[in-house]
DNA sequence: AAGAGGCCCTGATAGC
DNA sequence: TGCTATCAGGGCCTCT
């Protein structure tokens, strides 16, 4: 479900609601997840204060004042819910999954602050919570991951020389994280529509202003997505319920068969698979 | 070493 | 009101 704006948008709402709060409870529900809740989760959570609701790429990482982090991940179908209500918000009264707003299954986990607490539920279980203990352990986690988009390192002469010689397409690329962090199938196929870009061609073949516009256009792509709240193409929610609005501002994701919206261009907007992941493009002006 | 493919899971929707 | 197939915003693992 989310890629970096999304995520964004999870970590804003969280930093608006749980910075400073202390964990007075913890309930596991289901600890099946891509990795499994361990078991002394709960334990290690209660009491501790959050400081920091931090993003990196797709992952967010709460920071406790004791030095130990948690970081998690949404996977495909994970969602926050954020329950706001001191009456409803004993541990022992369960008539709060009567609102509407919340789900009813798979809901895994439930951490409790004072007057609120958070929901995790994640229908497709591909995410996940993990305990770092240490600064260094958290910069090890991320070791493998490329830079965000925003970062300075991601520029022009990092695309060319790192495409060159490579027989991929570019698409694969754009959501290969280990070269570039939290761009996901939706923004790919944005962001190259945006740079004139066919996603079937050979990373290797790209010239500089080709790496240049990649440069530019992911970062308008995801900051453009991050204030309208990220995308809402199935049912994505910041943690209060509300839908993000960028869907709107598709160009060729979900698109298939209608009109190329650039300005003057003919072309039609196409879908197909790369590497089992649907691609969206224009069979026109993306070369 | 790079790249292709499969797998982890449930739910919504389309087509018969 | 059935069944089956396909697809979904991610990432990791294995094989060649």
């Amino acid at each position: 479900m989310p890629e970096l704006p999304e995520v964004e948008v999870v970590r804003q709402s969280l930093d608006k609601k749980i910075r400073y709060r202390k964990i007075i409870k913890v309930i596991v529900r289901n600890r099946n997840l891509r990795f499994k809740i361990p078991s002394n989760f709960e334990k290690i959570l209660n009491g501790q204060k959050i400081i920091k609701i931090e993003r990196f790429s797709k992952y967010l990482i709460l920071s406790f004042s004791s030095n130990i982090f948690c970081i998690f991940h949404l996977g495909m179908s994970g969602t926050i819910h954020l329950v706001e209500s001191g009456k409803n918000n004993n541990i022992t009264n369960t008539s709060f999954y009567n609102s509407p707003s919340l789900p009813k299954k798979h809901n895994h986990l439930e951490i409790f602050f004072k007057d609120i607490r958070i929901i995790y539920n994640d229908p497709r279980r591909f995410g996940f919570f993990q305990i770092i203990k240490s600064k260094d352990l958290l910069k090890k986690r991320f070791n493998h991951l490329g830079p965000e988009p925003f970062n300075s390192v991601f520029d022009e002469e990092y695309l060319y020389s790192f495409f060159k010689n490579k027989k991929k397409n570019i698409k694969n690329f754009l959501l290969d994280q280990n070269f570039v962090s939290g761009i996901g199938n939706i923004y790919a196929s944005e962001i190259l529509f945006l740079s004139k870009i066919n996603p079937f061609k050979k990373a290797s073949l790209l010239n500089k202003k080709n790496c240049k516009d990649i440069v530019i256009f992911s970062r308008k792509v995801l900051l453009d997505a991050i204030r309208e709240g990220g995308s809402s193409i199935r049912d994505f929610k910041n943690i209060s319920g509300k839908k993000g609005s960028f869907q709107k501002n598709f160009k060729v994701y979900q698109q298939e068969n209608r009109n190329c919206k650039r300005f003057k261009c003919k072309g039609i907007i196409r879908k197909k698979n790369i590497s089992n992941r649907s691609t969206f493009f224009c069979d026109k002006c993306q070369k």
